[in-house]
DNA sequence: TTTCGTGCAAACCCTTTGCATTTGC
DNA sequence: GCAAATGCAAAGGGTTTGCACGAAA
C-alpha cells in the first residue's frame, strides 16, 4: 500500500553518489555502508530504517540494524539524506541530491501523495515575511484524507 | 525554554469543560480524570503526557502514568483534545475548545511560535483544489529556524 | 598498525497492555 | 453489586549505546 503514488524516477545515475561523498569526507568504505547507501538510492522515494535493514539483510545476513542507524546518522550530519516524519512514529529517508518533495499523508488509507518542492513556495515566503521564520520545508508532511477516502 | 512565545490566554472559563463533556458521554468522574483534565486546561498552550503526569503526581502521589495515557485516549476519541507532533518524538495535547493554532518550531533554540488557525487557509484551499486532499490542519507543526536564530 | 566500523546484547524512551483490585454510580 | 477505572508491573516498538572484535586505510 501507499506506493502507487510514487512515480518518481532515478534520473541521476552517477554511481553511488552518497557513498563517494562519504568517502571524500574521510569516512571508510565498507560493504555495509555501500549496501545501505544503495538501498536508499534505489528506493523509489522514501525508505525507513527498517526497510533499509530488510533490504540489506536480504543480501548479507550478518548486518546489524544498529549499523543502519549509525550510517543514517552520518548521512544526516553530512546533509546527504533528508529525514521526514510520516507519522505513526515512522521516519523516512530520502537522498537530498534527488530533489526535495513534500508529502500528503492520508490517515485513512495510508496513501502518500508526493508534491514537488515548489508546492510550498508561497507558504515559505509568507512565514519568512510575517514571522522572520525560515521554514525548513525539506521535511514537510501534511496529514489529512485523500480524494479516494473523502468521497 | 520555548515557553516565552506562548502568550495565549484562557479566555474560556467554563468550569472543567472537558470533564463535564466526558461525564455527559457516560464516562465516570474520578479524581484522576479531574486532575488530568485540569492539567490540560491550565497548560498555557500544549502539554505532553509526561508533563501532565508530573503535574498530577505533584498533587496525588499514587497516580499512574498509564491512567494519563488512557484518559488522553478517551479525550482524543471524543475529539476534546488535539494531538500535535512537535518533533523530538514528543507529542503534545491541547483542548480542542480553546481554538486551534499552528506551530513554528525552531530547531535551534527550541522556541515554539504559535500561529492562529487562519494562517494556513490558503494552503488548505490549494491542497483541496489541486489534489482533492482535505488537510487536517489541526495538527500542523513546521520546523525551521526563528528570527533570533537566523540573524 | 592503528584507528574506525561493526556485531551483539543490553539499555533506552515513550507508550501500551494484562490482570487483580478498587471505585463510581 | 457490577461494570468501569485504576495501579502495578511487564512488554512493546523503534532507536541508541558500551564494549570487544574485526576490518579499512
Amino acid at each position: 500500500m501507499s506506493d502507487h503514488n510514487h512515480i518518481q524516477q532515478n534520473h541521476n545515475h552517477e554511481h553511488s553518489g552518497l557513498l563517494s561523498q562519504l568517502a571524500e569526507s574521510g569516512y571508510r568504505m565498507t560493504p555495509q555502508r555501500s549496501m545501505i547507501v544503495e538501498a536508499i538510492e534505489n528506493s523509489s522515494n522514501h525508505i525507513s530504517a527498517e526497510e533499509i535493514y530488510a533490504s540489506v539483510v536480504s543480501k548479507y545476513r550478518h548486518v546489524n540494524i544498529s549499523t543502519v542507524y549509525r550510517t543514517l546518522e552520518l548521512l544526516k550530519e553530512k546533509g546527504l539524506v533528508t529525514e521526514t516524519n510520516l507519522g505513526n512514529g515512522r521516519v523516512s529517508y530520502h537522498p537530498t541530491g534527488k530533489g526535495q518533495h513534500h508529502h500528503l499523508v492520508c490517515h485513512k488509507c495510508g496513501a502518500i501523495i508526493d508534491l514537488d518542492e515548489t508546492a510550498f513556495i508561497d507558504l515559505k515566503e509568507m512565514l519568512r515575511k510575517k514571522y522572520g521564520f525560515l521554514a525548513d520545508l525539506k521535511h514537510l508532511a501534511i496529514f489529512g484524507s485523500c480524494l479516494k477516502c473523502n468521497s
